[in-house]
DNA sequence: CGGGGCAATGATATCGATATCAAGATATCG
DNA sequence: CGATATCTTGATATCGATATCATTGCCCCG
């Protein structure tokens, strides 16, 4: 036992290559080649043998030298923003909805996905990427001008803005707010607060719509700035509202965790959920279907949303036109 | 505007090559790489003129004809099992948590992180990578087996079993299911019931440290099978106990959301928790820590068990020998 | 003063795939 | 029947980096 080496190479694998396998099948490399990539130049026949013996030799394409050759890397870097600390993104489920969507829509495609946290620019395996999916849009936009400055193709989720260049897909956020706003007022409430942070762009979009549906019908929401979304934040913010005597008879919060919180606040004031104040959360997660009483919310379509990231990031590295997207998001009413 | 080929290639960048720097520096290809490679091979000052020279012109290696050259991919792939339906994985924060951990070790050791779903093992890349790191093993260890067969370095998360000869990181599910029966017996519960699926490993782990410690002191709690974790399901599992005038006066859930759906249903009944029953649940969610009464729980660190992931597979690859490991978890008792 | 030793750098081959162009084999047509 | 078109296959160059071995220059010491 005296071969445990400190440094082996560990897979001392058999690594056929296609010279090896031209050699097999008494043709030259590029036949081989040819075969295995499906090309209508070489005959049915020969394509038959060739791929067949690569089979059963258990053939590896080396995808460093396909890469190599031809100047591409057939990988999309999926840049996530993981702050442990922001009580969202690590603990919500929406990152791996929108990751299953893109890793199945590239995957089918032939791309590999390559997962980094942010502040990895310099990672030599992200500038050789074909392509850019930035997930987390973050408050300050900083990770997506440190990235746009590698000029590969882009795609952000997250929420639109009028100055950016880049392509972003998101969800409606707008309209969500909107869609809340209409809904309050066909139930009658005339006094809505809403609870979020406004310096994010895609909470700051929502808040756009509801104001400005509300606006319509004279009426101006409060604004309650809520920097976390945890259910701790949505109990102290129902509590700072009583405390400060206002009356209101309706509540938007950006978070499902926000709303539940909210609603146990309201609980312990005495108030009744619906009857005296209305509470719709976001994000339909399944402890707001579980709650009591159920959380009525806005749903976005994750895995939907990855799945068109994934496709415009293709287009782009494609060289078609692109242009963002936004998907419809459904206000689910249930019981609050 | 009639530029606009469909397949043009897209990023047209200069594309500097370590020939290119070489030409500019007035030396040989070779010196550009030992001094980007930080070899001692170079004067101190050559290295840093080099240096100097290749982030003015924004140099970019190109990992693909190095990892040509390198006969190796620096590339770990993560499969996770994805699967929609599963009641988890897609929805749960642990597959992210880990992930953060996996990508933080590997990318800080210079390693790139492939992402995929199961069921691409077809994939190149996969194929290409040095080493796997396998997420959710599942219950019939099937994807465990499919990607043993490839003969790479690879680490499963999970429970450990007997028969397997993989590498295996978790946690301490055993050692988990003991703490749990201790703390009920130290406060007296004689009649326990264990809510959770046996046939996933992790799981039956739990079951068997909650078993046996029970079992030593000639308790044997009562196993009630559930396949779902959702608050639904607990809600359940509990009104079926009292359909069948059990009685037990404490609840080891596998899942907070089980826990929490327990809970709920013993407040129906007319029961107090913890006074009547008590219930642990597993995983600390930010959910369950916020619940009404605050949920007592097992905490596992997925953080950590990412870092150990990472960590074994590079030790894998290096050609270390390596041994499974399960991480402490801790009981975190609150209210229930 | 000459040769061994060391430090710094370079020329060349190589990793494994594919693009390009050339060439042989076969078919088609006047 | 000869010539051109078509099909199939192959020889060679190439992608960009690094390993190996060779080379150059310099220092030190006998």
């Amino acid at each position: 036992m005296s071969s445990a080496k400190k440094k082996q190479p560990a897979a001392a694998q058999p690594g056929l290559t296609m010279a090896d396998l031209a050699k097999l099948a008494g043709v030259s490399k590029i036949t081989v080649s040819r075969a295995l990539g499906e090309s209508p130049l070489v005959t049915p026949e020969t394509r038959e043998r060739i791929q067949a013996l690569a089979r059963k030799h258990g053939y590896k394409l080396n995808v460093s030298a396909r890469n190599l050759r031809l100047r591409r890397s057939h990988t999309v870097a999926v840049i996530v923003e993981m702050r442990p600390s922001s009580g969202r993104t690590m603990w919500d489920p929406y990152p791996l909805s929108l990751l299953g969507g893109i890793s199945q829509e590239l995957t089918s495609a032939g791309y590999s996905v390559l997962l980094t946290t942010r502040h990895d620019a310099a990672n030599a395996a992200v500038q050789a990427a074909d392509g850019l999916i930035l997930l987390g849009q973050g408050v300050h936009q900083d990770a997506v001008k440190l990235y746009d400055r590698m000029g590969l193709p882009m795609v952000v989720w997250g929420a639109e803005s009028a100055q950016d260049s880049h392509i972003v897909v998101g969800s409606d956020n707008r309209h969500s707010g909107v869609s809340v706003a209409e809904r309050f007022l066909s139930i009658g409430r005339r006094h809505p607060v809403f609870i979020g942070n406004s310096d994010h762009p895609e909470m700051a979009q929502r808040l756009h719509g509801f104001v400005d549906e509300l606006a319509g019908h004279g009426i101006k929401p409060l604004l309650l700035q809520r920097v976390d979304w945890t259910l701790e934040s949505g109990v102290d913010a129902v509590r700072s509202l009583a405390s400060r005597k206002v009356h209101f008879d309706a509540i938007f919060a950006c978070s499902d965790l926000l709303a539940m919180g909210a609603i146990r606040a309201l609980v312990e004031l005495g108030l009744s959920v619906p009857n005296d104040v209305s509470v719709v959360g976001y994000d339909d997660t399944p402890h707001g279907a579980s709650f009591l009483p159920p959380l009525s919310t806005v749903r976005q379509n994750w895995q939907e949303g990855g799945v068109l990231l994934a496709r415009k990031v293709l287009a782009l590295i494609d060289g078609q036109p692109v242009a963002s997207q936004m998907l419809p998001t459904s206000l689910i009413v249930r019981a609050t």
